[in-house]
DNA sequence: AGTTTCGGCGCC
DNA sequence: AAAGGGCGCCGAAACT
């Protein structure tokens, strides 16, 4: 993995910079270093063209080779026979490293080259551009790049449908040129420790992801039986409603006297419509507060018929397998970092359905959730002095919050701290907001930064370098003349945020409604993607530490996630996680005060952990 | 008939 | 009280 903490930890004081290899420094002490290590750390390694040798070659720190390649006749042979390799380099996780797991071979680092190369790609504002392999090997030979292949569809119960070679092979000699290409175009980041820390950190979250979809969620299929049975009540022969929904569909269309489909939107505003109440959509929010007695049973239809299309008996045979409910993870699926899942709606289980998520015998699950994950990183990343030492305690960052701006009012400063984030444009959050405007100016001043950037067609970026994409209807309508690049310093989501910015207020007058959705976007992006960041080096950093334990990770959500441990790991685990907050703390941020509580639940059952 | 978009809601 | 970011999923509606 991508965390060396005696060199985080011996540059104490570099903020803006933490590095993720010191011993990669060029200079006497790399090649002294290299003369002790005859050895190389670093390996090159791509599938040989009969798709099951393998074809590796030790490199240096500027990628270039230190030897004859070595060809093995497997994958697991390679890595096994190499224990020493620091980082294995290869064109993607995906394809090579559930063939190591499936031999029971597991690596400690890895560099991704066609996830860097989508990184990298998007810092330099070409997003677009195709991001395989062979596409970049294409672009520094000035061939005309092919593109990317399609993303396979989510196959439910399939495990490999994202592990096998895609058509894009690309020889050792290739990923050489493009690794070495790679390495160079990081030194020309914004902040290359951070874009370097950036890949390797993503290249971890690849390994976690494989290694996760490899073990799967432990899944009690008795257990989600009888919640369905609960919820739904019988199911008819001939896949039609259950029981409880057919139930409330009648009692639906009972209070309006006539036949009514609930599940159909058009119906049910006509219905309404006929009863004398005109509603512009049947979503909860629009219809919970109307008078009429089909709202109760059409609210609670909606909650139970979501259940059941997304998450009832058809998924169950679909998704779970042997006890394990296996979803395909993809790290960086989202434009902010976070990941998404390929079938299965893993990021997505309904807290009712949790029930169902229960540990082995003898095991339990620890179950860990970032508090105010969101704000906190705010306060790193802005370095609003105020907001910091709200952040530096470990209880309710929301009471400090309100203690300081609101009165004590804990739900207006939470209110507002999300309507900062998310960029609210209307309704209380606007006076709350100038609230926390005046207690936290540097933070408010960061996304309102960000979403001026938005606005005027620029990119942003997150911490680590993450940066946003174009918008497209910024493209499409080609609104000339606004520059796709912030001018350098100026980077929205950069450390170096004009001193005196928070003094001023920030209207969103004179923007267009699609620039405005594009601020908010922005806004939220440097948030949400610097949160990303920050939990892919804690994912990593948690990896490690359980490395050498029985322990499995087995579920990453976002700010949460799910070991698996035997009982008595349990609390070496607990520690575990408290000790890699603290060190993602470090690595990403260098030193600050703000610190990444986490809220640590033991149990037996998903759903006892809240 | 097959494919794409929409509406609504689940999670963070 | 009002409606703001990121996703995935499903069925129905709207298309080709």
């Amino acid at each position: 993995m991508c965390m060396p903490v005696r060199c985080a930890a011996g540059r104490a004081g570099s903020r803006t910079e933490p590095q993720k290899d010191c011993r990669r420094r060029s200079g006497p002490l790399s090649v002294a270093a290299a003369r002790l290590a005859p050895v190389s750390e670093r390996w090159v390694l791509a599938l040989a063209d009969d798709g099951r040798g393998a074809l590796l070659v030790p490199v240096d720190g500027a990628g270039r080779p230190l030897g004859d390649a070595v060809r093995e006749p497997d994958l697991a042979t390679a890595v096994r026979a190499r224990p020493e390799v620091y980082r294995w380099v290869w064109r993607s996780t995906a394809e090579v490293y559930p063939r190591l797991l499936a031999a029971g071979v597991r690596v400690e680092r890895c560099y991704d080259i066609e996830d860097a190369e989508q990184l990298l790609l998007a810092h330099e504002g070409r997003l677009g551009e195709p991001r395989s392999a062979a596409a970049a090997l294409a672009r520094l030979h000035h061939r005309p790049v092919p593109p990317d292949p399609p993303q396979r569809a989510a196959e439910p119960g399939s495990q490999s449908s994202l592990f096998e070679p895609g058509p894009v092979h690309v020889p050792l000699e290739g990923l050489l040129e493009v690794y070495a290409d790679q390495l160079r175009r990081h030194e020309l980041a914004l902040h290359p420790g951070r874009m370097r820390l950036l890949t390797a950190a993503e290249s971890a979250g690849m390994l976690v992801a494989a290694e996760m979809n490899a073990a799967g969620l432990p899944w009690s299929s008795d257990v989600h039986k009888q919640v369905l049975h609960e919820l739904l009540g019988e199911r008819y022969a001939g896949g039609g409603e259950p029981r409880r929904l057919a139930e409330l569909a009648d009692e639906v269309s009972e209070a309006f006297g006539r036949r009514v489909r609930p599940d159909l939107p058009a119906d049910v505003i006509k219905a309404f419509a006929r009863a004398g109440i005109r509603i512009r959509s049947t979503r909860r929010w629009e219809i919970e507060s109307l008078d009429h007695p089909a709202v109760k049973p059409l609210i609670e239809y909606k909650k139970l018929y979501r259940i059941w299309v997304a998450h009832g008996w058809s998924w169950l045979q679909d998704w779970v397998r042997e006890g394990r409910f296996r979803p395909e993870y993809l790290p960086g699926g989202t434009v902010t970092g976070r990941w998404v899942t390929n079938g299965g709606g893993a990021l997505q289980i309904p807290k009712v359905i949790r029930r169902a998520v229960v540990a082995d015998p003898g095991w339990r699950l620890v179950v860990a959730d970032a508090d105010q994950l969101e704000p906190r990183v705010l306060a790193a990343i802005s370095g609003d002095q105020g907001l910091m030492e709200v952040a530096a305690r470990a209880d309710d960052l929301y009471q400090a919050v309100s203690d300081r701006a609101f009165s004590g009012d804990r739900d207006m400063a939470k209110l507002a701290v999300l309507g900062a984030v998310y960029g609210q444009t209307s309704g209380d959050g606007l006076k709350n907001l100038a609230l926390l405007r005046r207690r936290f100016p540097r933070a408010v001043a960061y996304v309102d930064d960000a979403a001026r950037a938005g606005e005027e067609g620029r990119l942003v970026r997150t911490w680590l370098g993450r940066t946003s994409p174009r918008a497209a209807e910024a493209e499409e309508q080609g609104e000339a003349g606004i520059p796709v690049l912030p001018d350098e310093g100026a980077a929205s989501g950069s450390a170096s945020m004009d001193e005196t910015a928070g003094a001023d207020e920030w209207v969103p007058g004179y923007a267009s409604t699609n620039s405005r959705a594009r601020g908010r976007f922005t806004r939220n992006f440097v948030v949400q993607g610097s949160a990303s960041d920050w939990a892919l080096v804690l994912l990593a950093a948690l990896r490690r530490a359980t490395a050498e334990m029985a322990a499995e990770l087995v579920f990453f959500q976002h700010d949460e996630v799910i070991v698996h441990c035997p009982e008595d790991e349990a609390e070496t685990v607990v520690g575990a996680i408290g000790q890699a907050s603290l060190e993602a703390a470090r690595i990403v941020f260098g030193e600050t005060p703000v610190r990444f509580p986490f809220s640590t639940a033991v149990v037996e059952c998903y759903a006892d952990a809240k």
